[in-house]
DNA sequence: CGCCTAGTTGACATATTTCAACTCATGTGG
DNA sequence: CCACATGAGTTGAAATATGTCAACTAGGCG
């Protein structure tokens, strides 16, 4: 069913089994060699805008984006965390509408692009492309369940510690009995995915460091290892 | 491209021109035909459990579904009210994993199946449904999203009023200047769609009523006609 | 009548927001 | 090198919102 994939332009890459665009057959690879860029980003730097006209699908390769939406009144919410593997902009391709999101770089990254003509001449060659997307969006719809279930349920200190406990698992480094990690993110950014003020994400930390589960310094943070590491 | 769809079974429903079965072409056709069946539920009655293996895909024909997930400690949460014409039950097939969540009627209801083996077939016959379903996906995705923000963003009893304007919308009748519609939904639904407790709910309503932005009995609820109506 | 469920209300504890002041590190221009 | 502005982050105090526990009402039903 696979053919003559030797020239894939993903062949290379860590994420290649999994990724959408490894079912393509003869037919869809010269639309998907076509279409493809790499892109390197700065730290800070944007992808693509809110409101922007969707120019296709990005992976991301190295690095980490932040996807967000911003609010009329100046605030933001902090969508998702967008890691290597990962794929982003596919909402907006698969509404063929504008992106309601921001994907902006919080580290130096690298993103593979396949520009949105040639994603849909992929999809059309191997609709299996299709069915890795859609995989793709049922992963969304969990996370997204997931953060709603979380939200009325757990109480915000208690979010703040399985947030920074993912964290930990992608950016943490063993020390010791500790973990210690760099956080990539700005505190206003922790509260934008707890959804609560600045000040009370201070407040939450504070509380965290009294009780002991943490070390906190600026964005370096460290504890104890846990059961599942 | 489309052809003989004299007899495709969901030919005569309303939902017709928007369904995810309507681009089956002659090959899917007989499979459709094949797994189609139809369901009448009572109030009450669950579709389908939380945990239950996926038996297919689910399309609303008349009436309102609610789907929740239960959690361990007893509570739930209301994910989203599902009208004629949404399908239910494609996170699960897509995932080709057991429900997270459970359908249950909130009033009597007509629900179409296209069981789960012929579902399959149908998308491989005809790649548009599977374009169809994903952008089923991405209607779920924008509304969790917008939930996701306006938990953020906006103070609860703003949101209660968004949603009580929503619900007017589906279930609302014009009595003279004003909106009055007897509401599906317990308080306790209500509670759980917004993430508050119950008591915090009642009192949320009570302050509507006294504000006079409401009338409230009940399940009666009465609102002057917005201008978006 | 007694029992159940849905819904309301009160009183108090806890959590969060809001506004303001403050620290600290960093970078810029004179 | 210093004065100063700037942005990230912290803290305090008062107001507001929500959770919790308990008591209570009203309606439906055997």
């Amino acid at each position: 069913m696979i053919t003559n994939t030797s020239d894939h332009p993903c062949k290379g890459c860590a994420f290649y089994q999994g990724s959408v665009w490894q079912p393509v057959e003869s037919a869809g690879l010269s639309f998907l060699k076509r279409g493809f860029m790499r892109k390197e980003l700065a730290a800070e730097q944007v992808l693509y805008a809110q409101d922007d006209e969707n120019r296709g699908v990005f992976c991301v390769s190295a690095g980490l984006i932040a996807v967000r939406t911003h609010h009329p009144d100046g605030t933001s919410t902090l969508i998702k965390l967008a890691y290597p593997g990962d794929i982003i902009g596919f909402r907006s391709f698969l509404a063929n509408a504008p992106h309601k999101t921001e994907a902006r770089a919080l580290v130096p990254s690298r993103i593979c692009i396949v520009a949105h003509r040639d994603v849909s001449n992929v999809i059309r060659a191997s609709p299996a492309v299709l069915q890795r997307i859609a995989e793709r969006c049922v992963t969304e719809i969990d996370s997204n369940h997931a953060r709603i279930i979380s939200a009325s349920v757990k109480p915000n200190r208690e979010r703040l510690r399985d947030l920074l406990l993912e964290l930990m698992q992608r950016h943490g480094h063993r020390h010791g009995d500790r973990l210690c990690m760099h956080l990539p993110l700005s505190r206003s950014d922790l509260a934008d995915l707890i959804g609560v003020r600045l000040e009370t994400m201070s407040r939450l930390l504070r509380q965290l460091k009294d009780d002991g589960t943490l070390t906190v310094s600026g964005r370096d943070i460290g504890m104890a290892v846990p059961a599942s590491f």
